[in-house]
DNA sequence: AACCGTTTCTATCGATCGATCTAAAATGAA
DNA sequence: TTCATTTTAGATCGATCGATAGAAACGGTT
C-alpha cells in the first residue's frame, strides 16, 4: 500500500475535541487544532476533511465517550433514586473541576442555530438524555401507574433542563453552591414524582 | 462646539445588539456591525470604542429593555403564582417567535469564560432572576413558613434553570412541546412549592 | 531494488479579521 | 465670516482566517 500515518487517530481527534469544548467552534482555529493535535494543517485537511468535519468526528467521540456512558451508568444502577444521584453528584464534581461545561450544550449554542444536519444530532443527543431519565423514573413505579406517563415525561423533560442549566452555570463561572443546590433539587424532584 | 452624529445613539446599538444576539460575538465582525447600524468603521470606533466595549454597551441595554422589565413584571403581580404563569408563558412564546435565545445567556458560554468583569455581570444578572423568582415564592407565603428559606432559595434556584434550559433548546431549534412542558413543569414546582 | 500511492512538510493562496489613518465634510462658537 | 472641533467616508494597516499546491519522505508491493 502507501505510507501509513504517523499519528494516532484517537488521541489526536481527543486534542482537538479538547480545543472546541474549551474554545468553541469560531473561537479555534484551524493553526490552533494543528498546533493542539502536533500535526500540520495539511495532514488535519487530509486526514480529517475541512474544519466543520473534524468537529463533526469531535462531537461525535464526545457524545460516545462522555454522553452517552453517563446515560448508560443510570441505566445501570440497580436503585433508579441511588443512579440519579449518582449521576448528578458526578456531574455537578465534574463541572466544578472542568469549566469547559459540556461539548453538547455549548454546540447546542453556538453551531445548531447555523447548521441543520449537526442540530438535528444535538436534539436527538438531548433526547437520549431525557429517555435516560424517563426511563428511570418509569421503573421508580414499574406497572403500577401507567396514568402517569405525562407526568413522567414532564419530570424527565425537567431533570433534562437541570443538566443544561448545571452546564451553563459551570461555564459561566457559577459558584459550587449553586450547582449542587440545583444537583440537589434534580434529585428531590424524582423523590417527590416517586413518593407522591 | 463642533459637528453632532448624525445617527440615532439608541436606534444603532439595537441594530448592534440584533446582531451580537443571532449570531455572538465571535461570528459577529465589526464590518457586520457597523453595515447593521448602517454607520461606517470609524464612526463605530469613534462612537463605542472596540468591539468589546460595544458589545458591554449591548449587553447593558439587553438587560435594562428585556431581562429586568420580566423580572418587574413578575414582582408587580398582584398574585405570585399567575405572576409566574405569566412569566413563563411569555418567554416560551417570544422563545419560539425568535430563535435568537437570550443575549444574556448566549453571553454566559462564549463570553463569561474569557472575560472576568463580563462574567461578574452575567452572573450578577442571572442571580437577579434567581432573587425575583426567590421573592415571588416568599410572597406565597408570607411570614408564615420562615422555616422554609432554604427551600425557597433551591425552588427559585431550580426555576432559574428551567428558563437557561427553555433559552438553551429553543436556541438549538427544540420543538414547542418540549418547551411547554418545561415551562409548566417551573410553574407547577412553584404551586407544589406552596402547597406542600 | 524499483515502483507507486499516501502522508508529510513548507510555503502560500485570496479573503477577512480588528483597528487605524488621512482627509474631506459639517457644525457651532467666537 | 472665521476657526476649532467633531464626524464622516474610504483606504489601508499587519495579522490571521480556512484551505490548498507542490515537493519531499516514506513504506508496502512487486
Amino acid at each position: 500500500m502507501a505510507r501509513p500515518r504517523t499519528f494516532d487517530q484517537p488521541s489526536v481527534l481527543a486534542a482537538a475535541m479538547d480545543q472546541f469544548w474549551r474554545r468553541g467552534y469560531e473561537a479555534t482555529s484551524v493553526r490552533d487544532l494543528a498546533s493542539a493535535m502536533s500535526i500540520t494543517g495539511a495532514s488535519l485537511y487530509n486526514a480529517f476533511g475541512d474544519k466543520r468535519s473534524l468537529f463533526r468526528h469531535c462531537l461525535d467521540s464526545y457524545l460516545d465517550t462522555y454522553a452517552r456512558r453517563r446515560i448508560a451508568e443510570l441505566d445501570a444502577s440497580g436503585d433508579p433514586i441511588r443512579g440519579i444521584r449518582a449521576f448528578f453528584d458526578d456531574l455537578v464534581e465534574a463541572s466544578l473541576k472542568d469549566r469547559r461545561g459540556c461539548l453538547l450544550v455549548n454546540s447546542a449554542m453556538e453551531i445548531a442555530p447555523w447548521d441543520s444536519e449537526l442540530a438535528a444530532v444535538i436534539q436527538a443527543s438531548l433526547r437520549e438524555i431525557e429517555d435516560g431519565f424517563h426511563r428511570a423514573l418509569e421503573r421508580l413505579c414499574a406497572g403500577t401507574r401507567p396514568q402517569h406517563e405525562q407526568d413522567a415525561r414532564a419530570t424527565a423533560r425537567l431533570m433534562l433542563s437541570a443538566v443544561i442549566a448545571l452546564r451553563v452555570l459551570a461555564r459561566a463561572g457559577g459558584d459550587g453552591d449553586r450547582l449542587r443546590s440545583i444537583a440537589r433539587s434534580a434529585v428531590a424532584l424524582a423523590e417527590d414524582w416517586q413518593g407522591r
